[in-house]
DNA sequence: TTCCGATGTTGACGGTGTAAACTTACCAAA
DNA sequence: TTTGGTAAGTTTACACCGTCAACATCGGAA
């Protein structure tokens, strides 16, 4: 027979960081709606309650994994912004907005624990940090389009935000009528997005 | 001692209207989250599986809930749009996406439920009957912005709805800086959207 | 009048999150 | 080296939930 020394430790060793990979795998796998703590746990190889000696709640732990999702974001956003240093201000807003509704959809079920449901679990710092520096990275791309001296920054922001994340949010939940092209929608979209912003074509 | 000549008869009498009244209730107080078939139930003064014989699943009544919220949504776009006669396109537009917006604001569970969560179950004849009527309220008045024989009605459609359902949800959801003036956001978005989607600057 | 089908009730099952009590293993101090 | 404290996992329990099956009740049609 094969040795197998191993008869299940008692302690598990990293917990912390098994529990946050296998909730990471639930949620892609099975969405937000059949995410459970208990699953996780069993993923993990542990009982149904181990997980609340590191996450007082199921929300902890989805607010830590909401977290590490703002991370590879911003990183995302930033790489492509970044990916032609020689282009124009509206060029990175454009690209920073692809890369928005890419993420999105490369990423469905993190994103909408992102944007969408991580708003009741504001605690932790991480996660505030993260998104903090998201939008912090929208607003700057934003300025760099009209002007940072202009007093709107922050309301054409939202507009650029509302923008995108209405995209990424129609296409996940499959609401777009099937003959549409969805590339088309946002190629066309967001090519119209600086002159919108800084206003242009007001009568 | 009052008189109680109704010892509760045994049968309700109008049990499946009570139980959308009840759960329309229920989910405009406590949220969609915490909607619950047996709370329903209770609010309706019926044992916990009275809703069987109405509702097949819990997904079923919130079904019947979003179909009536759509048929609120399409009169309500169209009074507004119809408000003014002498309008320009443009204007009806906008005024559109403003009530599109305000119904969000005023009724945030049931506009979650509408165009989030009501993706799951579309069976419900009702229910694809009247967000159809929405889809199509929205194709009429981007045609008439940008003229019907135009071939990309469709994705401006959509860039359309992308734009008004972000700055709704966004809202809703309390991600927006604390700062930020809802109504300028709204005001300035809706005010580029006509130019926007007819394609102008285009350089 | 009788009977049958629609409607409500009761009780049960498996699933969930969470809390409390108990067990194990490790580490550091005496 | 022994010992004790504490972090980490397990077990058990509770109150919910949706759903199902079996049963009770009532009204209307034959």
């Amino acid at each position: 027979m094969t040795r197998k020394p191993e008869p299940k430790p008692y302690h598990h060793g990293d917990l912390y960081e098994t529990l946050v990979t296998a909730g990471t795998e639930l949620l892609k796998e099975d969405g937000l709606e059949h995410f459970t703590l208990r699953e996780c746990a069993r993923r993990a190889g542990v009982s149904h309650a181990a997980p609340k000696n590191h996450f007082a709640s199921v929300e902890d732990l989805l607010c830590e994994i909401a977290a590490r999702g703002f991370d590879q974001f911003v990183t995302e956003l930033d790489a492509e912004a970044d990916s032609d240093p020689a282009q124009s201000a509206d060029a990175r807003l454009i690209a920073m907005g692809r890369a928005y509704v890419a993420f999105a959809r490369a990423n469905p079920a993190v994103y909408l624990l992102m944007f969408r449901h991580a708003q009741a679990f504001n605690k932790s710092a991480h996660l505030q940090a993260a998104s903090h520096a998201a939008w912090v990275q929208l607003e700057t791309g934003v300025a760099a389009v009209i002007g940072p001296e202009r007093n709107d920054v922050l309301s054409r922001a939202a507009h650029v935000w509302a923008l995108v994340h209405g995209i990424a949010s129609l296409i996940i939940d499959r609401r777009l009528p099937g003959p549409i092209d969805f590339e088309q929608v946002i190629a066309q979209s967001l090519a119209s997005l600086p002159a919108a912003i800084r206003g242009v074509g007001r009568s």
